[in-house]
DNA sequence: TATAGTTAGTTCGTAAACGCAACGCACTTG
DNA sequence: CAAGTGCGTTGCGTTTACGAACTAACTATA
């Protein structure tokens, strides 16, 4: 199938990422929980999702923590999905996927989108800093360290299902 | 099958983003390139992905233009697959998925890669940062801009295929 | 020169996941 | 009480991933 990919062998935190938010359509449901989407039917009319997809892919934020469920309405029981930090701190990957589609997919010129930073009025070009000290950085600035005997991505997430 | 999924109807430059990298594996592929694997073996051995998953992930990337096939041997030919400054310019959406997949999946504590900022000597934090002015973003500070009539992911992607 | 090994795929059959359309359920509204 | 709304679930056909075997084009070794 397609996303029978496993990556549960691994150790690594990219891969452990994208056993989370790397299902199809998963991004861009999270992409419109970020425009304020809360809803089945919103997403659905949105993407054109198969509504089995969709709801499985729901369930499996929810069960992540990635969306929290609320009540809106008791009944029917109805909730909407809301974006928990979890799920907010994922903006960063989305404006990295933006940036890059923006550069190299479409030509600067015509993204239909665009990220204005307003402190300085400009298109936001993403660019990566360090959050300790503030300073931009760039893949040579960085140093790869590897700690010894960290657990698989299967382990890590285990952590999620026992809740 | 798993990523049928086709978002070419959508106009969005990370719908766009996502269906160059977006299959299963691929970002995994680019993780590895980054850390300096340029032949099929090399991935299949680490990746443990089915042969002819990887043989058409890499045929993708390079109709895409992230990676470059480059001859290493003729007779018999073979080619080792570089990244292209497209794909370079990928670091920063593995840079954000690890820093996302470090904070909230493995527990700052164990996650066995780390990234240190040669000039702080501390553990990264991914922040995004706007490439213009160099200050750092939050997502309060962007202002959401919309283009009329911007081309379909379709329409876009299309350029690459006339290669 | 025969045999084995290396590297990079391709070709199957099977199982899993998606796409799509229809259906079910629990209510609300006319 | 018929129609509508919101949120899924079910079933079926198609597509894709998985896994293992196989091919191809050489190189190295005996």
């Amino acid at each position: 199938m397609g996303r029978t990919a496993d990556y549960s062998k691994e150790s690594c935190t990219v891969a452990a990422a994208l056993e989370v938010i790397g299902d199809p359509w998963t991004l861009l449901v999270i992409r419109d929980a970020f425009q304020g989407v809360r809803r089945f039917e919103q997403w659905q009319e949105r993407l054109g999702v198969a509504r089995n997809v969709l709801a499985a892919r729901l369930k499996s934020l929810v069960r992540h923590g990635v969306l929290e469920p609320q009540a809106y309405s008791e009944r029917p029981l109805r909730h909407e999905y809301v974006l928990t930090r979890k799920g907010k701190d994922l903006y960063i990957v989305l404006l990295a996927l933006h940036g890059w589609g923006a550069k190299h997919l479409y030509g600067e010129s015509d993204a239909g989108v665009s990220f204005i930073h307003k402190a300085c009025g400009k298109e936001l070009d993403p660019t990566l800093a360090c959050g300790g000290c503030g300073e931009q950085v760039r893949p040579r600035d960085l140093e790869i360290k590897r700690t010894a005997g960290l657990p698989t991505v299967g382990e890590v997430l285990a952590k999620d299902e026992a809740a």
